[in-house]
DNA sequence: TGCAAACCATAAC
DNA sequence: GTTATGGTTTGCA
């Protein structure tokens, strides 16, 4: 049994699915029925689910750190994603998503070498991406270093990349996975906004 | 700039 | 097994 709670924190709802402690989906929106809304689209389907109108104390704290990390702000314990379910190659590119550091953004092409795979497959995993914004979907930009699509609008994401900039101003090389991800300053994007 | 073709794992059929 | 589908990228005019 698949259990759900929402919050609302900061203006914003966040929601939670909840399968023995563990995560199975993540969302958020502007209120209780977007948010709401946004969790269904990826819960796995054919398994039975409760929505909680008011939140459990251990949901309470995921919560919490769901808008921390949506306020831009560093969240050290990340909670345990439940991935079980998920294909190999879709494991493996939220994983290496979840490496890009806090104040940096990557592009489709660079996750893609990173795992091996095709630009346009990341592109497809992100916009099914369970996790928002754990998995920060929302730190891959296209290659020109402009947006490309978000689930929750360009808007939303502008907005989340705005809370992020840290000041950094060189790119960036990791080791994720043993693939070399790339990654670049904020503010390098952003540039196109402001 | 703008367009066409290559890209490649998934899900749906 | 086959096909359609992308939150892309690259190359060429």
């Amino acid at each position: 049994m698949i259990e759900i709670y929402t919050e609302n924190l900061n203006n914003t709802c966040f929601a939670i699915a909840l399968n023995h402690q563990r995560i199975t989906a993540s969302s958020f929106g502007a209120d209780q029925k977007t948010a709401l809304k946004n969790i269904f689209r990826n819960l796995p389907f054919n398994v039975a689910f409760q929505v909680f109108y008011e939140p459990a104390t251990c949901a309470k704290d995921i919560l919490l750190k769901l808008s921390c990390i949506y306020e831009g702000k560093e969240v050290k314990a990340i909670p345990l994603l439940e991935t079980l379910h998920l294909p190999a190659y879709t494991k493996k590119v939220l994983k290496t998503t979840l490496a890009i550091p806090l104040g940096y953004v990557t592009s489709y092409g660079s996750i893609a070498k990173a795992v091996d795979g095709g630009p346009r497959t990341v592109g497809k995993t992100m916009a099914s991406n369970p996790f928002a914004p754990i998995v920060p979907c929302h730190r891959i930009v296209k290659s020109d270093s402009t947006l490309g699509g978000y689930g929750f609008g360009l808007k939303a994401i502008a907005e989340l990349l705005r809370k992020e900039k840290r000041g950094f101003s060189d790119m960036k090389k990791l080791i994720v996975n043993g693939g070399q991800l790339t990654v670049y300053p904020v503010e390098n994007v952003l540039r196109n906004f402001d």
